[in-house]
DNA sequence: CGCAAAGCTTATCTG
DNA sequence: AAGCTTTGCG
């Protein structure tokens, strides 16, 4: 009776539910975790939950949706949108970082931060670190500090909440330095921080970590957030990151409607400080917490929902989950194996070509899935031979392009003169006559006198330069001055233009008759163009941090220094076969998909495979790429594959042997015979060569494990002993490093050459 | 100072 | 294989 009564004036929206997505939705007040598995309706929920507190009553303007990538916020934003129509304009819905910084161009003056701060991309921020490494680490050791190293160590102190400062008193963070000889990390540390902020920037870490500063200093500024947000609402939980997370326990703090969204066996971001302990510590943290888990499958057939199944099993680190499906057994993972990369894309193009006959498919319903985005090029090659419409997702973005960075930094300048970064890139960009020597001059009088090098830049006369080269200067730093002067009545667009002409950039791109110069020019276009389609569209809803009628190149700017390229996925517009890395792939589902590369040492990463934790998110990544597939999954392979312009052996993924074999058809290499024939002659750029690759030359793998092989205890092994290895066979080792877990073997092979082993996975018999 | 050629490094994933 | 840096010369 009450049941009927129920249904009776149950909101017609949520009879489209299950049960448990209908409870997850219902439950509005206090702490929630809904733990969602792949293709368990978790968007419609989150979606879903948010119209029903509007139509609740609640005021948009007090609900904040956090999300990890703009690909997920924007589908999110315009579901909403769609069920209803005009409140959704007020929802704060946007990714993290997008949020972030929207919040601290409002508050970030108590700070010191100027509201036009720059926002850094990674190249921006290493190009600042190889600069304060040349000026202040001896040469000696400069090779010990590469900018990508330094740029890790950063961004993971940053996102654990670490300052400078606290780094110094970091007994832990010390100790890791002074035993990789790298003590100097504080240093570059501090050194980069303060840099960055006398440039009036912040790169995506500080957005975070700033955040956090903001609100702990200032609670004043916290309370006001605090009470804005009576409702939050996190997406992808397990992705997010210990500053993250502190942040959302401030914001939450008060009203404590807090709902976290997320599935641990979908974790693929630890590589950059996401963990699962906050999934844990939350549970602790609420006792009131609500838990709901959404299982069923809706995507995928049988064969597909229990190959993911167990594989999850085989990691250590997961909560207990089975998910199900009632799709039908559907059909079995199919192997398929080639010889080289560049047969892999041909094995693949051929096989969508058939499939597209065979079930009356479209592009649109393949997904061609790698580990890393270089692997691309050979599914290029394949479907673009076949006639057959791709897209690439990801990989080099539009923005990091270089001929777009040099546009955007001339922008920048103007906006924010004190970005010493954009100011380097461009002072002799196109050559004007201000060669490194003046450069070095400049700085070195701007760190002398404690002024900006943009300051000195407009007084060149007065510090000692020769006539010639004063003017120079003098020149180009008139061009920025009266480009500042037109930014307050010209749009971003007119800015551009005149930038664009007046700076030689696109001269000196148009007389580039080359065929990238042809294509570099045509991007600089692009660009203008996109600018232009900014001043003059409606900025409604879609843009955080950027006010509806701001057409300023401030506001440009901030527009597109979170962007990446991954936000336009719309696979349902352009009949396209999607090639991504299946980081790119998540949230994505596909009728038809090939897993790419399951080879050891690219999928599993050679990164990875020495320590368990990596280990285990690899696999994790390996459980997202096979449930993005609705109803065929085909895992490839190839037996050699060039790295690094060698031809090299590669060996079957360990994971493939983990699919069980009731889903799994095992196709035989037949292709093996073939090699030299069609293969070869096919792609004549490398069938020249080979003869003289030394694939026979090559000593070949050892021959099958010895079914007595027993490992001995390693305490005790030391430079100069002979070892037998079940895989490598015999070797010496010639150097030992690292101590208890983390000891790590040097050993020549007679037959395979030097390899590193971590002695805690190595399994070696002292001979 | 600017240019071209030679040499060196690099390729995990992302906001 | 490709991009970036260093080197050597006019």
């Amino acid at each position: 009776m009450i049941f009927l009564f129920i249904f009776a004036i149950m909101k017609d929206y949520l009879l489209q539910l299950n049960e448990s997505q209908r409870k997850a939705v219902i439950q509005i007040n206090g702490p929630v975790m809904i733990i969602a598995g792949p293709g368990s309706g978790k968007t419609r929920v989150l979606t879903f939950r948010v119209a029903h507190m509007i139509s609740e009553g609640i005021d948009p303007f007090r609900i904040l949706c956090l999300t990890f990538t703009n690909k997920a916020a924007t589908e999110m934003r315009q579901r909403i949108a769609q069920l209803h129509h005009n409140d959704a304009r007020n929802l704060w819905m946007g990714t993290f970082h997008s949020i972030f910084a929207k919040i601290l161009r409002i508050e970030g003056h108590r700070l010191g931060y100027s509201s036009n701060f720059t926002i850094y991309d990674t190249a921006d921020s290493k190009s600042l670190i190889k600069k304060l490494v040349k000026d202040l680490i001896p040469t000696s050791k400069q090779k010990l500090y590469k900018e990508s190293i330094v740029y890790n160590r950063i961004s993971s102190a940053k996102n654990k909440l670490i300052t400078p400062e606290d780094y110094e008193q970091n007994i832990d963070m010390l100790n890791e330095d002074i035993s990789n000889h790298r003590e100097k990390f504080g240093f570059l540390y501090a050194a980069y921080s303060q840099q960055c902020f006398h440039n009036g920037a912040m790169d995506f870490d500080d957005l975070l970590l700033k955040t956090y500063q903001l609100l702990q200093r200032c609670p004043d500024v916290a309370y006001k957030y605090q009470n804005k947000f009576k409702y939050i609402m996190i997406d992808e939980f397990q992705d997010t990151n210990h500053a993250q997370y502190e942040i959302i326990k401030i914001l939450a703090a008060v009203h404590e409607n807090l709902c976290v969204v997320g599935d641990d066996a979908q974790s693929i971001y630890a590589f950059r400080g996401a963990t699962i302990a906050n999934i844990l510590d939350f549970a602790k943290k609420y006792d009131d917490l609500q838990i709901y888990k959404l299982e069923q499958n809706y995507r995928s057939t049988y064969h597909i929902v229990n190959t993911a199944n167990e594989i999850i099993k085989q990691n250590k680190n997961q909560l207990v989950k089975t998910i199900f499906t009632e799709r039908g057994e559907g059909n079995p993972i199919i192997e398929l194996i080639a010889t080289t990369d560049n047969d892999e894309g041909r094995i693949i193009a051929d096989k969508v070509f058939e499939l597209k006959m065979r079930h009356q498919l479209s592009n649109k319903n393949f997904a061609v899935l790698y580990r890393t985005n270089a692997q691309s090029r050979a599914f290029e090659e394949a479907m673009r031979r076949l006639n057959i419409a791709y897209k690439i997702y990801g990989g080099l973005s539009f923005y990091q392009r270089k001929e777009i960075k040099d546009m955007v930094a001339y922008l920048r300048c103007i906006v924010n003169p004190l970005d010493e970064v954009a100011l380097l890139r461009i002072i002799n960009y196109p050559p004007r006559g201000i060669g490194d020597a003046t450069i070095n001059k400049l700085l070195v009088k701007s760190r002398e006198q404690n002024k900006s090098m943009w300051e000195i830049m407009q007084q060149a006369s007065l510090n000692g330069f020769s006539k010639r080269t004063a003017e120079d200067i003098e020149t180009f730093s008139y061009l920025l001055k009266s480009c500042q002067i037109m930014l307050a009545e010209k749009n971003a667009f007119a800015m551009a233009e005149y930038i664009a002409k007046h700076s030689g950039i696109m001269k000196e791109l148009y007389n580039d008759k080359s065929v990238e110069g042809v294509s570099r020019y045509e991007n600089l276009i692009e660009l203008l163009n996109s600018i232009k389609e900014f001043t003059e569209s409606d900025v409604a809803i879609d843009a955080d941090g950027v006010l509806p009628d701001d057409k300023s190149l401030g506001s440009y700017l901030q527009q597109i220094s979170l962007l990446t390229d991954t936000d336009n996925i719309d696979p349902n517009t352009l009949d396209t076969v999607s090639l991504m890395t299946i980081h790119a792939a998540k949230g994505l589902e596909f009728p038809v998909v090939f897993v790419v590369g399951m080879e050891e040492n690219l999928f599993p990463s050679i990164m990875s495979i020495s320590s368990l934790e990596e280990l285990e998110e690899e696999r994790r990544l390996f459980y997202v790429a096979i449930t993005r597939a609705q109803d065929h999954l085909f895992i490839s392979h190839a037996t050699t594959r060039y790295k690094f312009g060698k031809l090299e052996y590669s060996e079957p993924s360990r994971f493939i042997a983990e699919i069980p074999n009731g889903n799994f058809k095992r196709m035989k290499s037949d292709r093996q015979a073939n090699l030299g024939d069609r293969h070869f002659t096919t792609i004549p750029s490398r069938s020249n060569n080979i003869f003289t690759r030394n694939i026979n030359n090559r000593p070949k793998p050892s021959p099958a494990p010895l079914a007595n092989f027993k490992a001995d205890d390693t305490t005790r092994l030391e430079v100069g002993m002979k070892i037998l290895h079940i895989k490598f066979g015999v070797g010496k080792v010639s150097a030992m490093d690292g101590v208890g877990d983390n000891r790590i073997a040097v050993i020549q092979f007679e037959n395979e050459g030097e390899k590193k082993l971590m002695l805690k996975f190595a399994k070696l018999k002292i001979i």
